[in-house]
DNA sequence: CTGTTAGCGCGTTCAG
DNA sequence: CTGAACGCGCTAACAG
């Protein structure tokens, strides 16, 4: 059974109602709901009963006022469709089970300004961590964070200087890893396929990279396609087909990501062009669905879900911000495949 | 300049700090910041200069328990990973633009004993309305909303009878009539390959309505393969490959979604089997993805972004439940595409 | 083991 | 156009 409620009255059940009900003060029944203090199991029955005859829900804005505590941790993240957002977000939700912690989620688009207004509506939830991607933020984003105490989790990327917790690995080392590792399987024509450098920051960070590892061979890309737009599998598609019709003849080409690698690797099954015996590709992120292709993507896994869950055990395990900043780096790993 | 903040005070700047700035009582500030009532232009100035230099975030914690209205939306999905649910999302996230609402998002698992959980979570943030995905709940967690005069939205699905408001698309008719065009296409013998129907009813009813349209053409499924888990790429690779090991020949495989079909077309291009020429493949939801191959694939294209921003726009535009239950249509289309 | 007192920071009255 | 008083529902800090 499950109370009232009841006409015309807007509010809810309260505290108040339920103590009157139990036949003990309003504290008492806080305490027994927060599991905090000595408690005799009798009351404690009685109130858990008259709770549920009630039909009580706690308020938590007026608990989290009253105790200066919201239990909320914010988090924004650039994009839900690039899947491995929801993958971080997987590994921040794996380390905030169980802890009454519960995640308050932002979309910024890859947009600063529209991370600015996040922050600051999160902040006005009064969490007690954000979690954000990469170190690019506007000044005032920049000023609200260190103006609040808050602990602040940077996400995916450690090649620059953190605001105070950084997790994530080297994007310029993983694209120079890259490079390396498919010269040392004797590649030499270089081409590469890549997004959006302005929203992505980080591809270009491994773009970068590669062609640093490039260099130290005496090589350079022979060819290049940048997308202007977002990545995804059509983008990428497309990207080859424009590069290769320009002429040149490269025996790789690196995409910006899996999701333009896998249009990639589309555009050669349509064309008849044999991966890696005719042309060569290689990826980024080592998605779940280039491994399943008939010839499994060549590329590098990023290990998302442990940098979203590394990031919030961090921060819970230490509520003030602390003196210095830290650095967590969680890897990669090259991924054979079977089209490089 | 960004104010002080300063040592051990935890606290952060409130409305009186700001309003003796500004010379002015905390009411006037706080009418300022939320456009209400009429202010001189001056102290409007002034005070939103000594906003600027306080560094001042609003306590939304505060604010909603003194309005009793949190301007926050609740939302529950199945999952992330599933890209159906974000492209939900960023239909929510659109229509909620310019509201001053915001989204808090708590993720499923496809469990309602979770489902149950978030929304006593989520009850007690106070959220003006609750938006989930289709009709299953814990009878507890019907008790709760019903008990909370929110409004609830129950997308995806139209097949039940709703809470409140239900927004999306029949699931029993999407299969019936891939039924209905496939065998007009000239299809006889039908495989299905499928995943967890306990986790995901919604493929159970597509797969129904599919199997009752073979019904009325005098037809019967030949053979018919479920994986345990959810849907994945892999997963569709593996039961298609499953599936013809068992030695019937069909000439057409629907899968439960494009997902699923997605592996399916990797396995045909790995076993030198031609799409559409040699075996037939349909999927569900029409993913970007699936319309990139080389071979578009031949599925239904669900309208996720609407289904999401319907919702909210319907439960803002009227915030007290009705008295009467509504139903929104956002149908379907076929794409034709070239595995079918 | 339980209760009392006093706010948390803001918005809703109602007066000026 | 601006302000004073009050309370939203809950919890911290003491008592007892």
């Amino acid at each position: 059974m499950v109370g009232k409620r009841l006409a015309g009255r807007r509010q809810g059940v309260t505290l108040s109602e339920v103590a009157r009900r139990a036949a003990v003060s309003e504290i008492t029944v806080s305490r027994i709901l927060r599991n905090t203090g000595p408690i005799a199991e009798a009351t404690r029955l009685r109130v858990l009963q008259a709770v549920r005859e009630t039909g009580y829900v706690p308020n938590r804005l007026a608990g989290g006022l009253a105790s200066s505590g919201s239990k909320l941790v914010g988090v924004i993240v650039p994009s839900l469709t690039n899947i491995v957002f929801p993958e971080v977000l997987g590994g921040i939700r794996a380390a905030l089970v169980g802890t009454g912690f519960q995640a308050v989620i932002g979309v910024s688009d890859y947009d600063l300004a529209i991370e600015e207004e996040l922050i600051a509506s999160l902040l006005a939830w009064r969490p007690e961590a954000m979690v954000l991607a990469g170190f690019e933020h506007t000044p005032a984003a920049r000023a609200m964070l260190d103006n609040s105490a808050v602990r602040v989790a940077e996400l995916m990327d450690i090649d620059s200087a953190p605001i105070d917790l950084a997790v994530g690995h080297s994007h310029w080392q993983a694209g120079h890893d890259s490079g390396r590792y498919l010269v040392g399987r004797g590649y030499r024509r270089f081409g590469y396929v890549g997004h959006d450098w302005m929203a992505d920051r980080r591809a270009k960070l491994r773009h970068d990279g590669l062609v640093a590892a490039l260099a130290e061979a005496s090589l350079a890309l022979v060819e290049s396609v940048r997308n202007v737009g977002p990545s995804s599998t059509q983008a990428g598609r497309d990207a080859l087909a424009a590069l290769l019709a320009r002429g040149s003849t490269p025996d790789v080409v690196v995409f910006s990501n899996d999701d333009m690698a896998l249009g990639g690797v589309f555009h050669c099954l349509g064309a008849g062009i044999r991966p890696k015996d005719d042309l060569a590709l290689f990826g980024f992120n080592g998605l779940d669905i280039g491994q399943a292709l008939p010839m499994p993507l060549s590329t590098m896994r990023s290990n998302r879900f442990l940098t979203g869950k590394t990031a919030i055990d961090r921060v819970l395990a230490q509520r003030e911000r602390p003196g210095k900043t830290e650095i967590i780096d969680t890897g990669y790993q090259i991924l054979p495949g079977a089209t490089a």
